[in-house]
This record gives structure tokens, C-alpha cells and sequence, in this order.
DNA sequence: GATGGTTGGCGCAAAGTTGTTACAAACTCT
DNA sequence: AGAGTTTGTAACAACTTTGCGCCAACCATC
């Protein structure tokens, strides 16, 4: 379990576009060991169906190849409906500034001189898809807590990638606890925003159902605090 | 899984040119142990016409071909009026990269290289038929959700492949959840769409309506997801 | 106005959810 | 350390929601 909760669970896919089958091979291995699945290419000219096939969420493409080169690809899938938003990273050989200059004109996300160092290229690699899923999540109108994201139009809420079941009750009270995140919520407070303000409820049934939450959350439950005497609040970290 | 659906039912036609009367065998005979229903031809020059006869879903195109180049031909195909539609697949020889360059800008939607795999071949054939059927559902109305083909002009829906008989209620509550596909829609929501705003209906009525549609779906009736407290969504798989 | 399919409502059983209670554990303060 | 308070959790009964079969009303078609 790494840093970056949002990859940890559920696996994102890279294609990897480089004429040079080890370099592919490479850059598949450290990428496939940080979690990520892979596919690799080194013909640009099936890229477009490969990708189309594959349907990654970033590719990794090479600047400088025969027969194709990466900036004309990166128009073409640029203009390719289903591709169009996959975001890509550039690499590039030694100082080219140009070859940049023109890969971030055609919608390139990021580049990697080579050689690059591994780490740096998994550190990218992670930086951009971060983006690309905050991006897509703000869009959509879901809400992210850490490895929690929660989607009020299709009432699911994954942790780590997994669907998570609640019920209608425990469903509004993590929607509360994340849109006021890090904040305490009273116990009054959660019943008259959970429930509805007809508040004659026991306050301990509060602690019943976060208790409840917290059991289905598994480990991440623990990302709901008690602050005693006062209520609970929920925690990235 | 979920392309595959989409072929079960109809089978498709491909039409194979090359100038190699055992290539075109061969490829037939793998297409045909697939279930498609092929053509071959071995003369470019009727290429033409015998598309326009045989009306194929793919054209098979081999690049080198004495007489006509299959370039020269796809640029043929792709300006008469009736095949211009028609996506082709290239075969190209090893290594002619100009001539797949070519063959994309003219219209080409993949390529294979020879000697190629069977497999391979009959995956990329079934990719892109996929691929050009989802873009016609999509100029023509219709919708898709996974095995669920609904077409509000003949008001039709097909399921694997299969007529399904739905009543005119039931027709438009399904076409409501596939154009809201994934998101949950409420008892009073579905009222007010599905029905005429007039809402002095029960709203236990719809789950009726949701039961009987469901059990019409068959199997697929699972993809209508019950949320407790809620109400209810289609979703995909 | 008969006929056959369609629709809305009712009622019951099954399934799932919820609020409460009770008690143990944890914490606070003296 | 011990009394007092607060919280976690298991159990359970009451309640709500849903699935489904049934029926009467409706409506178009013949």
C-alpha cells in the first residue's frame, strides 16, 4: 500500500508505444510492478486500433520512430473520438525542444527526456493519471475522500476500487460526512442532515449507524474519527 | 463478453480481395469457422461492382495487387456512394510502411501485417465491425446498453440478438433507464417521465411495471438494479 | 358489444433496514 | 485507582420496502 490512495486498488492501464521492443519491455516492467497493467506496441502504425482495442488510460509514446512518429499519432488519436481524452506522455530523446514545444501544441500531457530514471517515469506516470481522474471525478459530479469516492447519480460508493454496499441511511451519512470533510458533525447535526428534521431520535442511534459504516468501510473505516464529546468527522489519512 | 453480443445474432458479411486465390481461402475459411459469411475475389478490377452486389459489412483488402493497387482501390470504395461506408481492413507485405501511411489517410480502419495470425485476424475483424455497428446505432437512435438494443423509431428492442415483445409502458420505462443508464432514478421520477406528469398513480405501480419488465428481459432483466429506499437503474454487466 | 391484451391497484410474504436497548470497553477527571 | 461519562457493538423486534400473483377496469380492434 503505497501513497497515492487513489491507484492503489483499482488498476489503471498504460499502452506503451515505443519501435524499440526492449525499452517497451522496460518501461512494462516497472510499471507492472507498481501495480499498473501494461500492453506494448511497437509498430505505431496499429496504435490507433491497438489503443481503440485496449482502451488504456494513458499512453506512453515515443516521439521519435520511423514509418510514424509520435507527434503525427498523437494527432491522429487526438482527433479519434474514443481517444481523444486519453491522456498521453511524451518521450523524448535527449534535448529536443521543439519535439516538446510541439507535443504540448498537440495535446501531449507531460514528456520524459530520455533516459529517464524509473522512478521518475512511474512518479509521472501516477501525477498524471491523479489529474486526469480528479478531473473526470469533478466533472461528474462525485465526491472523493482519499480511497473513498462516492457517486450520488448511481448511489455507489467504491473504497479502493471495490463497490461498497450501504444502505439508503448509511449512503447519506457518509454523502454528509464527505461533503463536509475533515469537519466535526454533532450528533444533532448529523440527525437533522441524515435524518429528516423531524429529530426525535435517540442521539446514540448516530453512533450505532457510524459504528455500521465503519464496519463496512473495512480498514478505511477508520478514516471516520470520534471526537469525544463532540461527534465525528471524517479524515483523509 | 461484451462486444460479442452484438455478433450472436445477425451474421455478418466480409468481402476478401487478393490477388492470391489460397490466401483468400484461407482467410474465408477461418471467417466462415467464425460464423461470418464471406466472398472472395481475386481480380480487383470487379472489386467494384461485386461489393456493390454483395453489400459486405468488411472488406478485406490486400495492399499489392497486380492491376489495381488495393490503395488506388480504397480510394475507389471510399467515394462510391454506396460502400463508401463500408470500413476495410488492410493486408499489407512486411515492411511497406509509406503504403499503410497511405492506406490510414484514405480512409483505412486497420491493418494487418502478413503473415498473420488467424486469430488475430478474426479479432481485428470483430473489432471493427463492433466498432462501425456502435457508430451506426449511435447516427441512427438508437441506444445500447450492453446486450439491450432499443430503437425508439420502429420501437423495437433487442436483446442478444432477440425480438423482444414490450408492452408500450414497459417500452418507455426501459428507454427512459438506457437513456439515464447507470443513474438511479426515483419511483416519482419515473412517474413524471415514463408516465404523463399526471402523478395520481401509486408509485407501487411502478414497481409492477419494473417486475413484468424484467421478467420479459429474461436473464438480462438483472441488469435493472432495485436500490432500497431509492428507487431503481440500469446498469451495464 | 365481445375479445384479448394492457394497465393500475391491492394484499401478502419475503427480504432488508432501522431504532432501541443493554452491556462492555475506553476515556476523563479527580 | 475509581467514579462517572462517553463510545463501540451485538442482538433483536418493529418497521419499511420490495417482489409477485391476482383481479378489475380500461381500451383499442374487430
Amino acid at each position: 500500500m503505497t501513497d497515492a490512495s487513489t491507484f492503489e486498488s483499482s488498476k489503471h492501464s498504460v499502452l506503451i508505444i515505443d519501435d524499440e521492443p526492449d525499452l517497451c519491455e522496460l518501461i512494462e516492467f516497472h510499471l507492472q510492478k507498481d501495480g499498473f497493467r501494461t500492453a506494448t506496441l511497437s509498430n505505431p502504425l496499429e496504435a490507433i486500433g491497438t489503443a481503440r482495442d485496449f482502451c488504456p488510460d494513458l499512453i506512453i509514446l515515443d516521439v521519435m520512430m520511423p514509418e510514424l512518429d509520435g507527434l503525427r499519432l498523437c494527432s491522429m488519436l487526438k482527433v479519434d473520438s474514443k481517444l481523444k481524452d486519453v491522456p498521453i506522455l511524451f518521450l523524448t530523446a535527449k534535448c529536443e525542444p521543439d519535439e516538446r514545444v510541439k507535443g504540448f501544441e498537440r495535446g501531449a500531457d507531460d514528456y520524459l527526456t530520455k533516459p529517464f530514471d524509473n522512478r521518475e517515469l512511474v512518479a509521472r506516470t501516477k501525477a498524471i493519471l491523479a489529474r486526469t481522474i480528479k478531473r473526470k471525478l469533478a466533472i461528474s459530479g462525485k465526491l472523493e475522500a482519499g480511497p473513498i469516492i462516492l457517486d450520488p447519480e448511481s448511489h455507489e460508493v467504491m473504497v479502493s476500487g471495490k463497490l461498497v454496499d450501504l444502505t439508503h441511511t448509511e449512503f447519506r451519512l457518509l454523502h454528509l460526512m464527505m461533503e463536509r470533510i475533515g469537519r466535526v458533525q454533532s450528533r444533532e447535526n448529523l440527525l437533522v442532515n441524515v435524518w429528516n428534521y423531524d429529530t426525535d431520535i435517540e442521539t446514540r442511534t448516530v453512533d450505532n449507524h457510524v459504528g455500521r459504516l465503519r464496519g463496512k468501510l473495512g480498514e478505511v473505516g477508520d478514516l471516520i474519527k470520534t471526537v469525544r464529546g463532540v461527534g465525528y468527522k471524517l479524515v483523509l489519512d
